[in-house]
This record gives C-alpha cells, sequence and structure tokens, in this order.
DNA sequence: CAACTATACCGTTAAAACACCCTTTTCTTT
DNA sequence: AAAGAAAAGGGTGTTTTAACGGTATAGTTG
C-alpha cells in the first residue's frame, strides 16, 4: 500500500499500439516532474501481463480504446478486476457517449480524447492520483443525463459483436445469416435488440456507432 | 534553391490536430540528428500561413489527414500548387486504397499509417529528402493495382460531400434530399455515382468509406 | 420445481434502398 | 455554333430493411 503524498513520483503504464504517440507521451510525461513512465506496451494483453511481472505495480495506466489483440474496453475490465488501486486513463479517439458511460462506469477515473492538450493531461494526471478522478465537462454531462439505461447491456456478447463487425460491409442482413450460421430471423433479432439499446433506427447509423466507438476497426474481410 | 547535402539539417513541418501526438513526434524528430522541427500547426489552414510567413520553406511536411479547418487532403493540394518543391508525407490513421491513391497521385512523397514504428518513420523521411519518395509495399501494391482507373474522380464536389456527411446518420435518402433542398432523384443519383466510383453497393459500405478515409468525421448533426 | 432470463427463431406488412434506363438543362470546350 | 460533359430530375420494378407482435428451448437461480 503506497502512502500518497504531494511530492511522490506518479508511475504510469502506457498501452497504445501508436508507437509515435506513446514514445512521445512518454517523452512528455517524463519531463514533467511527478511522472514517470514505468510501462509501455502496444496493447492491452501486453500491458496486463508486464503489470503482472512488475514489482512495483503503476499507479495509474493510460489505455487507448482500439488496440490489437485485447482492446481498451476489457483491458480496463481485467484490470480493475485484478488490481482495484490501479488508477486508469482512458485517452482515446473515441470519445463519446457510448465510450464514456462504458469506461466510467467500469471504473476508469477519467476519460479524455486524444485531441486534449498537455496542460490538460498533466493536470488529470495529477488530480486523479490526489482525488481519484478527472472527469471533464461532457463527462459530467453523460453521467448525470445518458441515454444508456442499463449500464450492464452496454457489453456485447460475441454473437453481437461479429454481428456489428459483418454490419460493417456490403453484405445483406441474409449474407450475414449465412455466415454466422444463424437463422435470417436470429440476425433480425440482434438487430432488433441494437437498435433498442442504442436509441438507433438505421444500419448506417449502426456503422457509425460501430466505427466511433472503436468496437469495429478493421473492414470486416469478405470471406 | 537549397543544395541536398548529407549532413545538412532537414527541415520540417508538422500539421496535425492532436497536441500530445505533435509534441511527442516534435521531440522525437529533434533527437533524430538530421531533423528540426522549425513549424507546427493544429489544421492545415495555419500550416499553410506559417509556411507563407516563413523565411526558410520547410523541406518537408507532415501531415495529418483528418483536422479541422482545412484537412490533410486539401492541404496537400494547396501545398503542391504553391511551393511544389516541399515535399509533403502523410502520416494518418487514415491508410487504405482511397487515401493512398488519392495523396499520392496529388503528389505526396510518402503516405505512413499512424501506427508506423519510430525506426521507419526516420529511414522514410531521409528518403524522402534525398531520392524524393519512400514507398511502403501498400503504397506500390496500389500503386500498380489500383481500382480506381479515373483519379480525378477521386476528389468530391461540396454536393457530394455533403451528401456523404449526411448519409452517415438515421436520415433516410428522402430526409437527405429534403435538407439539402434537392429532388430525391437527384440524390439518387449522387448515390448511384458514389456506388460506381467507389465500386460499392450499399449505403452501409459508403458510411464506411467515409469514416475510414476521413471524409467523414463528426456525426452529421440533426438539424 | 417454478420463475426468470437469455438465446434462437418465426410471420406479416410497409417503407426504404437499390438497379436500370432515360430526359432536360446548363455550362464548357472546340 | 456544334459537340460534349456535368448536374438535376425522372419512371419502374425488385430486393432489403425495419417495425410489430409473437413462440420454443435451454440454462440459472431462488
Amino acid at each position: 500500500m503506497v502512502t500518497v503524498s504531494p511530492n511522490k513520483i506518479i508511475r504510469i503504464a502506457i498501452a497504445d499500439d501508436i508507437p509515435i504517440l506513446r514514445k512521445g507521451l512518454i517523452l512528455l510525461l517524463n519531463s514533467y516532474k511527478p511522472c514517470g513512465v514505468d510501462i509501455e506496451a502496444n496493447n492491452g494483453q501486453e500491458l496486463i501481463n508486464k503489470i503482472k511481472l512488475a514489482e512495483n505495480k503503476p499507479d495509474i495506466c493510460i489505455l487507448d480504446i482500439s488496440m490489437p489483440v485485447m482492446d481498451g474496453y476489457e483491458t480496463l475490465s481485467v484490470i480493475k478486476q485484478c488490481w482495484p488501486n490501479i488508477k486508469v486513463v482512458i485517452l482515446s479517439v473515441h470519445y463519446n457517449e457510448y465510450t464514456i458511460i462504458r469506461t466510467v462506469r467500469e471504473g476508469a477515473s477519467c476519460c479524455l480524447p486524444k485531441e486534449v492538450d498537455t496542460d490538460e493531461l498533466f493536470t488529470a494526471i495529477k488530480q486523479v492520483h490526489n482525488k481519484g478522478y478527472y472527469h471533464t465537462e461532457l463527462v459530467k454531462h453523460y453521467l448525470t443525463n445518458s441515454m444508456y439505461e442499463d449500464v450492464r447491456k452496454l457489453k456485447l456478447n460475441k454473437n453481437e459483436q461479429e454481428f456489428l463487425r459483418l454490419c460493417c460491409s456490403d453484405m445483406s442482413y441474409k449474407q450475414i445469416a449465412l455466415q454466422m450460421e444463424l437463422s435470417p430471423r436470429t440476425i433480425d433479432g440482434y438487430r432488433d435488440d441494437l437498435f433498442l439499446k442504442l436509441n438507433i433506427k438505421s444500419r448506417s447509423a449502426l456503422v457509425m456507432f460501430a466505427l466511433q466507438t472503436g468496437l469495429v476497426t478493421s473492414p470486416s474481410e469478405k470471406a
């Protein structure tokens, strides 16, 4: 257990699949006195492995959302389960109601867009370390005023994820059903459920959602 | 006119709307001996203004694609018109056939994904400065083997851009027609044209295209 | 065991999307 | 002035999507 003192160094771990951003971020944070970056990883899985091996666990993890192997949503979930004391800061291009609500409700201490300026990032890290959280105006807004009532339903199961991925293509629902070896009616049900949960009315909006939340990244390969 | 010598410093200008990436990139490049970053900008318009005022023009501009005010596509076009000797390197998360073909045909010396590692970035910059270009395998592949025959048609006009933007929403084509104050038939034509040009068959794929190329970024505000 | 829940599945109807072939107007180019 | 390209509008028919209101089954849990 670590005693928090104003002059103590804040140990930081970073997971991001963009090396130039990661390297840049490390240089930036190390140049900021109270911070020291101990761990860097290219994706969530790698980060978790490195934390497991680390003698001194980091105080704060900075996570990107869309990463290969294990994305930020899942990584956050694992970290909060294994090491509830480690604070998590989400730093991602994905900055929308879904991402904010899902990550903050899952235990993220802070959710920032990559467009954040360096001063605000420093402020955020300091406040997360001292007070346990840093919420921007948009985060505060969604926390008090979100269309997502049932937060548990924000996590998609395997089939829903696969369906969403295949929606991001030229395939008709019939073709998606064929691909997933399910009845077209079942696919219909997945769609209706998602429309209801996400409060949208068209497949186009579903594609928007999938890409903007980072739940789908690559174009679905036509098998 | 500058004489190229192996030991000369390569003057660099950067336009990217993500400050932490920009700052990081500057630290990285400045730490690499032959490079010096003179100009940084938050978007294309700002970059162009700064180049206009600069006594010594940069050798290389590093451009992001999706930026506010003026995006990378347009910025590239202006730079090559005003200062044909300035080399342009596109460095963006958008790394697909459209982006590659459009930027390289427009005169970009290099097109890299943001996932590039730092060594390859250094190599690319050195080679762009010395040989005038640096093409990755994917860029080479698309240069010899692209589905886009008529490259002039890759630029979308104002109406097509607006149509594409409005496609990224819950609106039906009828509603889009209303919003744009055009006949539904005209909108139908826009769609058919784009389908033909881009070799796709559905609005979902259109939305994918719009977001993955950076031609549309923000969700279209429902007016 | 009964109640609940999640998952897969079904049918009908109306609206939207897509394909295909076509005309008119305007503006540019030769 | 004629030819040609570009932009807007059109008609018609098929396929796909979306909205609505359901059932059946397996697994979980009190």
